[in-house]
DNA sequence: AGTGCGACCCGAACGC
DNA sequence: TGCGTTCGGGTCGCAC
């Protein structure tokens, strides 16, 4: 099984490879073959960006923020969201909705089998008008996130907690994997009510969350070494799940089954004795 | 306001 | 190359 849902580790190892492949490379054209996945005028859209090239790539929560000077190019990837740096004159995979092609018949390929991934081009001015962006919680890696934040935030929630690491308003960047495996290290019941959670229990979401994602992100970037022909994320991480998709399996810790429920909608992997 | 849930997609897994 | 149905994943928008 590959799991490879890009949540904030896989987006940042993207982020950081494509700065090594695309800056400042001017934009020739752009073809877009599923309109339904830019939010701004189609044309608009292409004709903004020929032109231009890419200043920088910046990241908040899950969205790539491309920088072109004078607007932003957001990409949110969603499930399966990837990027493939690709020459000109290759075929054209089913999966590759947008092309951005550089002046050096290199192109950019934005390549999404749901096709759940968005893109959306802002003017820097108003991307505090961006509401999916300004609303993005704080980073699980951020010295922001304290017991004290998260307790304040959750504390009169009648969700359970499994549907709160999800809000991105909350915690910025954590993901279906990510949520279950914090609340493992965490030693909480994905279905506890926000509204019963200690600071102590705070404490721990917020350092567990921090570890995780600061070894995925490691992981990410060891993982795109091997990587050739795709940007995206190749998701080896499995190898460090404790609990998620491992439905059946003993516990690493107490050699208790792993359980699989629905919370919120979700699919939610733990295990019985530790979260209790 | 807070909470719950369907819609968006389509490949994989499943049921027969 | 069997075929129809179900599932899942993040986020948004709507209903209550």
């Amino acid at each position: 099984m590959v799991i490879n849902m890009p949540e904030i580790a896989e987006v940042e190892t993207v982020r950081n490879t494509l700065k090594k492949r695309i800056l400042n490379k001017r934009i020739k054209d752009v073809k877009v073959l599923y309109d339904r996945m830019i939010e701004s005028p189609i044309e608009e859209f292409k004709t903004t960006l020929v032109g231009k090239s890419f200043k920088d790539i910046d990241r908040i929560g899950k969205w790539l923020l491309f920088d072109l000077g004078d607007y932003y190019l957001l990409s949110h990837l969603r499930m399966e969201g990837k990027y493939y740096i690709k020459n000109h004159d290759e075929e054209i995979n089913k999966h590759e909705h947008v092309i951005i092609t550089f002046e050096d018949n290199i192109d950019l390929r934005y390549h999404d089998t749901r096709k759940f991934g968005r893109m959306n081009l802002v003017k820097k001015c108003d991307l505090d008008k961006v509401e999916a962006i300004t609303k993005q919680g704080i980073e699980p890696i951020s010295d922001k996130l304290t017991k004290e934040y998260l307790y304040d935030k959750i504390r009169t929630k009648r969700l359970p907690m499994k549907t709160i690491l999800l809000d991105q308003t909350i915690i910025a960047g954590l993901g279906n994997i990510y949520v279950d495996e914090v609340l493992f290290a965490s030693s909480i019941n994905p279905l506890k009510l926000g509204k019963d959670i200690t600071i102590e229990e705070c404490e721990r979401i917020k350092n567990t969350s921090k570890e995780i994602i600061l070894k995925a992100m490691e992981y990410g970037g060891t993982t795109i070494k091997s990587y050739t022909s795709s940007l995206g994320v190749t998701g080896h991480y499995q190898d460090y799940l404790c609990v998620h998709k491992r439905e059946g399996q003993e516990c690493m810790k107490c050699h208790t089954i792993i359980k699989r429920i629905k919370v919120g909608g979700r699919s939610t992997y733990f295990c019985p004795n530790c979260q209790k």
